[in-house]
DNA sequence: ACTTTGACTATAA
DNA sequence: GTTATAGCCAAAG
């Protein structure tokens, strides 16, 4: 799956969803997992603004389950109210304090891991 | 075609 | 533990 060959461009984009999308509840990643994953370990920064264009698809992407490196909730204010990330991801089971996961790494699902052959 | 921007991260002090 | 700095790279302006 990871495909450093990326003929078209939205490739790119359409492999973070697809990676976000796989993620089970309850847990959370981080963009540079995702970046990893895909074979582009340094544009964590890029997964980041994917999710910022991801309002514009048709199926729906979990993007609250994917936060910075430090659990932070960075993405919060993207959302459709600052409050929303939070109370999905607390709907999952997962606590927040002042914007940041609680035992995150016990959350963390690294994609590296989890979806390698 | 060039410059700026950012839902990031690693490193240094 | 913290803050500051510098790389990073694709999309937008």
């Amino acid at each position: 799956m990871p495909n450093k060959n990326y003929s078209n461009q939205s490739d790119f984009f359409e492999q973070v969803y697809q990676v976000v999308k796989l993620i089970p509840e309850g847990r959370v990643t981080s963009y540079g997992a995702i970046g990893a994953f895909l074979g582009a370990a340094r544009s964590a920064r890029v997964v980041g603004w994917a999710m910022n264009n991801a309002h514009s698809l048709s199926s729906p992407v979990p993007a609250h389950r994917v936060v910075n490196r430090n659990g932070l909730l960075t993405g919060k204010a993207h959302f459709s109210t600052p409050s929303r990330m939070q109370e999905l991801l607390e709907s999952e089971g997962i606590k927040i304090d002042t914007d940041k996961i609680v035992d995150f790494k016990h959350h963390f699902w690294d994609p590296v891991e989890e979806l390698k052959l």
